[in-house]
DNA sequence: ATAATTAAATTAAGTAGTAAAATAAGTATA
DNA sequence: TATACTTATTTTACTACTTAATTTAATTAT
């Protein structure tokens, strides 16, 4: 945010102080002052503000050793609800978060046909929505937000899926499609942009200046985030590592270009290895319980499926360190559900071939981590975007009509 | 920078003031509101403040048509004047540039002996500056500043050169080496990051949102650009792109590892293939002369140069098709002695090679181009560093001392 | 029980932004 | 020449930040 006039600087000091509640409270107006080098002047003033338009509580007192004793408070825990929709290659997972974001609810639609017209898929998302809603007993003012988090190439501001590698879209605005069935706003961001912002809030991206996710599963995605902001790029396709070229004359990539680092370490390449040593049909790309039991076998020295995954780690590790190389993070978060496996299965080794590969310096800093939000955290993430918008936009006009009929929409 | 208070405010848009008068100067203090959206009583309020300590000066007044005509204002001609030095694997070349950049004169010191100690630079460097001050008749404090561009990492807010691959350095404060000579605030950054600078503000990096700069000389090195922000990463060692990996099983780059980015198409892949080709003894990475000879011949069809041009830039197109799929700029720019001499000889080439190995949505955006600055951009760019520390800092209590005797340090 | 001490929260004076009204400095015209 | 019109700049009233001073509400000591 541009901030030339001091009413964009009251917007991000009431959003500064929102967070330090809602991460760390209860706590006293003092703490926050402290924590967000604030004057207690300026955090008086706008928790005033905050306690009148029901968005902060007070919690009792500590208790006091002398001196007045201080007022602990804390984001009002009945400000409503937050909805988090993962949109698969062939999987709807919905999932109903409290403000504080522990699960409430949740429903999933597996195997979903692989032809799927936008208008039959948003249809698929609004009964979900429908479903959670009626099994948590409440109504669509109830929901602060609903989050899409999704393949491919996504423009938040319009709400446009500009590209779609799973069913071929061009350009359908499918938050304008979901806006028509439901009257809660709509919040919609590529997969693995959601998966960071999930991270950056409550994952492994806490209070980490740089890191980069990597999302891997069917497809392969990533995400940038530098000082808490998500990097889109000129055309929000920035940290699309999946198709970054680890060898210039390697194998045909589904995408059409060749050697492309998902080519070498995607679910489709360890299902067509295991499929060669097997002579068995290519089993779906999603097909999480197969590719389970192939790394179950891992930690059997001579096994084939270690020598497929060593293999495809060569790789990994030589991705990673290309945009180590080129970003120089702090940490890389591994994500998705084959990510995590990879990183369960062998982080030493992954983290060698990186050092092989990546400039010393860059890897002396960098941490490389598992996600520890597990493979569902996507949902997670893309309510959180709605959180985000929360702690940004809460302001006097918005606060008249939490609780009430919000029209306002974000698309 | 952080905004929190309505200080820092006035420091922004100071600066933001302060760059449309010296960018697009002269001009009225209406034009200046409408260009920055900021109002006119907050234009008028610091123009003020800046004509009262001789920042701005008046130049006439716009011809009415009607009205009150409008007083024409610019940056003061007079305030001083920037040194940029450049520090090669083999030279240092050193320019004085007047407040508006214009080169007024240079110094060049060519065939740098190849161990060279720390000390050593920095008496040639202190050496260079006292030649353009002395043939430009100027003293110490005529110079608002001094920035030094260098090769490896560096950071800027230390002065120190963290790792320096063309001499084996380690931890060296050159500022502080440098500091005890002459009296004149330093700043210093890695060469393609001060490269980034000049094309940020004076080159094809001009109101480009997202942009990234390609530095092949000797070496290959890279600096990124977002919202007029140059990304550091974690330790200042983003956009290090010449290590970047191409070919999992590629040759051995100096560096150590294989198969990198700077092992394709840095000037010692080409005099490699080169020299193979006529049996002659390697020559020196820095020869410019020969390199040009060799670029000459790249319009013959059936030359073995232009093979070996093309084959290098099969990897240069991959490799910029690399750094497009993780940042997704708006514009490459191509720099360096060695770039300029690429990208003049096949551009359409490069493009239709970073074609075949990017995102269409990404490449579809891209623009590649060729540095409109030479070969020499880099003494611009680090001098820029101070131009934008002047930009940031021109504030009431560096005001006082300019034309004094300013021992403010950045370092 | 009252006074002193301590620490939290609030109020006050100063600075910097906006929008809107007022003023300034011209040209055009009756 | 005087009035109307235009356009640029400045002043005014209001908001939101800071630091410093004050008020509030407890504990501790006499």
């Amino acid at each position: 945010m541009k901030t030339t006039t001091v009413k964009d600087v009251r917007k991000l000091n009431r959003s500064l102080i929102l967070k330090e509640f809602y991460f760390n409270g209860p706590v006293t107006r003092l703490d926050v002052s402290r924590v967000t080098k604030l004057s207690p002047a300026t955090v008086t003033n706008i928790v005033t503000d905050l306690l009148e338009n029901g968005v902060l509580v007070e919690e009792g007192n500590v208790e006091s050793s002398g001196g007045r004793p201080s007022v602990l408070l804390k984001v009002n825990p009945d400000l409503g609800y937050f909805i988090g929709v993962e949109i698969g290659e062939s999987h709807i997972q919905t999932e109903l978060f409290d403000i504080y974001f522990s699960k409430t609810t949740q429903y999933a639609i597996n195997d979903l046909e692989l032809d799927l017209s936008p208008e039959h898929l948003i249809d698929l998302v609004a009964d979900s929505i429908g479903q959670v809603l009626r099994s948590a007993n409440l109504k669509e003012t109830d929901i602060l937000g609903i989050g899409l988090g999704l393949p491919g190439i996504v423009d938040p501001e319009s709400g446009i899926s500009i590209f779609s590698p799973s069913w071929g879209w061009n350009n359908i605005n499918l938050s304008e499609l979901l806006r028509r069935k439901i009257a809660i706003p709509i919040y919609i961001d590529n997969g693995a942009k959601a998966l960071s912002v999930a991270e950056l809030l409550f994952g492994q991206g806490q209070g980490v200046d740089e890191f980069a996710v990597l999302l891997i599963g069917a497809g392969v995605g990533g995400a940038i985030v530098h000082n808490d902001l998500l990097l889109r790029g000129g055309s929000n396709s920035a940290g699309e590592i999946g198709h970054m070229t680890l060898s210039i004359d390697g194998p045909v990539c589904r995408c059409g270009s060749k050697g492309c680092f998902e080519a070498f370490i995607g679910a489709n390449h360890i299902f067509e290895e295991f499929g060669r040593t097997k002579d068995e049909p290519q089993p779906r790309l999603e097909n999480r319980e197969l590719m389970k039991k192939i790394f179950s076998n891992y930690s059997n020295p001579d096994s084939k499926e270690r020598k497929i995954i060593q293999n495809s780690i060569q790789y990994l590790g030589a991705g990673i360190a290309n945009l180590i190389n080129i970003e120089n993070p702090e940490r890389i978060i591994l994500g998705g559900w084959l990510g995590i496996l990879y990183g369960e299965a062998d982080l030493d080794l992954i983290k060698n071939v990186v050092k092989k590969y990546a400039l010393a310096q860059s890897y002396e800093l960098v941490d490389i981590c598992v996600s520890n939000l597990g493979a569902e955290a996507i949902p997670m993430g893309s309510a959180a975007m709605a959180l985000i918008d929360f702690f940004e936009n809460v302001n006097q006009e918005d606060l008249m009509v939490i609780g009430g009929n919000r029209l306002k929409q974000r698309n």
